[in-house]
DNA sequence: TTTCATCTACTGGTTTTTCGGTATTTTTTA
DNA sequence: TAAAAAATACCGAAAAACCAGTAGATGAAA
């Protein structure tokens, strides 16, 4: 097998010269650019194949986020791992949803980074020790309870969160607006919000919805 | 290292046989027991310690996810792996958040099995080859063009999801309350919903909050 | 069987959103 | 620097949501 191609992307260029000299001595990748935002990067690999690209989610340009997904859509091929600080839980599930294979923390050791690497670009989707804990670790919004929904409150707060009114609601359930009504009022007062909106988002982080 | 001791969780009794069966030969594992509901598991699990459940997510009485978050609140030394038909993509996600350490389909190989019981006893989240494709591949919300927001937008929308009406937004921008109104009318036209709760709804899917 | 939770429905009044426009100023960008 | 995009602001009317409180019917569990 050929080495892997790889490319660093990080705005500080001190961590790019760091990666690249950690790993000049690896036998099985190769280096082959590092670059300092996403325009660049993407505009290179218009014209140059690459196998591996180790990625930061800070970028002045474009976020990691979306550049991941510009990647994953044209170069399908490319295996990205995010090296990153952010130890926000959401924001490691993000990238991963939009097609990364792994998530190390900047202080991962080189040991971490090459068995993450080994087991990326071999299909699997790796985290680095910390990360996993990040990820397995409750949220907040798990550990403040969660309201108790009745059967019929769940089935209006899924119908509220399709845009409907109250008299739509009504309609479809044979019911009359005015319990609708009621029932939006339980769920707000159950979630402690101040309306729907502030609800829908509520019932979403709490992955009710 | 002593055998780990397994329970195998799942509502079809020919599962649990089957499994069983399957890994009567491992010499690093043995199957402890095996139950149809979460209930009993849950009730064993307070007697005998255990250190690997293979979980199914429908149960007869408590649903997986919640049974997820128990298990790691009472007994968090125990590693839970999913064994599921399930391919939905949210359900995975859902099932790693409140602290599964992998997740396989029923159709996996022993093989795969194996690894993932390996990887998963070391601290990693392992996923089987087939759930790394479900999790990698865009979602249909991702697919569908997500529509482009300016800098005021994006505020507001935030704001809008904190449950603020039009004049609170606009006392803390120092707004007319008539522009955050257009504002707002502009984020329901770009996102072609009929609401704010179903712009909430929407803005959450494509992980714009 | 009684109690508790849930579902249902109402009154009446206030606030807010939503709809359909228009229009000026500021900022960006080509 | 001209054109495009974004941000600002307005009007009026209708629809919907929100607030506070009450209360009968139903069904499940203790």
């Amino acid at each position: 097998m050929n080495k892997l191609r790889t490319v660093i992307v990080d705005d500080h260029p001190i961590v790019i010269e760091g990666l690249k000299t950690l790993l000049k001595n690896e036998d099985n990748l190769e280096v082959i650019g590092g670059f300092s935002n996403g325009t660049q990067l993407l505009s290179y690999l218009e014209r140059n194949p690459v196998d591996l690209i180790l990625l930061d989610v800070t970028l002045p340009d474009i976020g990691g986020m979306e550049l991941c997904q510009i990647i994953k859509a044209q170069f399908s091929a490319t295996t990205i791992l995010i090296l990153s600080n952010h130890t926000e839980r959401s924001i490691i599930m993000q990238t991963i949803q939009n097609g990364a294979s792994g998530y190390l923390l900047k202080n991962s050791s080189l040991d971490e980074l090459r068995q993450c690497i080994a087991s990326a670009v071999t299909g699997n989707i790796c985290y680095s020790k910390e990360v996993v804990e990040i990820i397995s670790r409750p949220t907040k919004n798990q550990l403040r309870n969660t309201p108790q929904l009745t059967r019929r409150e769940k089935q209006i707060l899924s119908f509220l969160a399709e845009g409907k009114t109250s008299q739509n609601i009504a309609q479809e359930l044979f019911l009359s607006p005015l319990t609708v009504d009621t029932h939006r009022r339980n769920l707000i007062q159950k979630f402690e919000v101040k309306n729907v909106a502030e609800l829908i988002a509520a019932a979403h982080q709490q992955q009710l919805l």
